[in-house]
DNA sequence: ACTGGCTCCTGAGGGC
DNA sequence: TGCCCTCAGGAGCCAG
């Protein structure tokens, strides 16, 4: 399940053969993805030459003078470069042909994913324009999660799962900077003091942030490589550790549901 | 405005 | 060993 650290790390590593590059061709394979593959895009996309590619939130941002595509991994999605000759498998949806020989193939087993394309500019996007800050960014802080919490009777681990508060933060992370910073995941957001939204405003930084480190130092090839998702192997302090001891105290981690997602978290060291 | 619940899809993993 | 069943997950969307 790619996460913000994981579509961080994909930009980066296809970015280099992708820049500058002329895209010849989009082969399709599979059109039903989350949304269906618009037709625009194959219309509008050959010929193009990639001026910009950049995340936002968990959205790819694949910029050309005609629009922009915008691409979401979902939960099985990944992206990586092969030759442009080599026989697509299973689950292998679609190709951007480029001018290096190489095409950028996109693999997405449960077809949660999305490839949209715009004209416009991409922030005014329907899926875009609603989001919140960027989590690394200097907007989103302690005072801003603070503001946003006040009146909210939502769990604060819902909270910062909203895309409209802050982006980026799946459920790994959400809880793993609740342990962090000692909040009970169900705790009501409005009831959250100052010091304690500052110190999980930090909290989802350092965690994020070491992650993209990790996925960073990790030996992981998008030439040729197997392109598998899913999570860094960064150690994990509670999410899928249930009944297992907190490494900080050594009581039992406790599993629950909070908008319907799994949720854990050790019963002494959050409150 | 807020809140909670549903939905898409398929591989993995548990139980027998 | 093998089959069947359940479930997880990102996040948009809808209903109350």
């Amino acid at each position: 399940m790619p996460e913000l650290p994981e579509v961080e790390t994909t930009c980066r590593g296809i970015a280099p053969h992708l820049l500058g590059r002329r895209i010849e061709a989009v082969r399709i394979r599979e059109r039903r993805l989350r949304w269906p593959v618009p037709r625009s895009l194959d219309r509008d996309l050959p010929g193009q030459k990639v001026l910009d590619l950049r995340r936002r939130a968990k959205y790819l941002l694949l910029e050309t003078a005609a629009g922009t595509a915008i691409l979401h991994l979902g939960m099985s999605g990944s992206l990586r470069l092969v030759a442009a000759g080599q026989a697509p498998e299973r689950h292998d949806h679609l190709d951007l042909v480029l001018d290096s020989g190489r095409c950028l193939r996109f693999r997405d087993p449960r077809r949660f994913g999305a490839l949209l394309w715009t004209r416009r500019a991409p922030e005014r996007h329907r899926l875009l324009r609603d989001l919140g800050p960027e989590p690394l960014e200097a907007s989103f802080d302690g005072g801003w999660l603070y503001q946003r919490s006040r009146g909210r009777r939502t769990a604060i681990k819902a909270l910062i799962m909203d895309s409209r508060v802050v982006v980026g933060v799946g459920n790994i992370y959400a809880n793993e900077s609740l342990f962090r910073a000692g909040i009970h995941p169900a705790r009501a957001a409005g009831r959250i003091s100052r010091a304690r939204c500052e110190r999980l405003a930090a909290a989802i930084k350092a965690v994020l942030a070491e992650a993209i480190e990790a996925g960073g130092t990790t030996l992981r090839d998008f030439v040729d490589g197997d392109g598998r998702p899913g999570y860094f192997r960064q150690s994990l302090a509670v999410y899928g550790r249930a009944d297992k001891p907190c490494p900080a105290c050594g009581a039992a981690i406790r599993e629950s549901r909070i908008a319907q997602r799994s949720t854990f978290h050790c019963p002494r060291c959050q409150r």
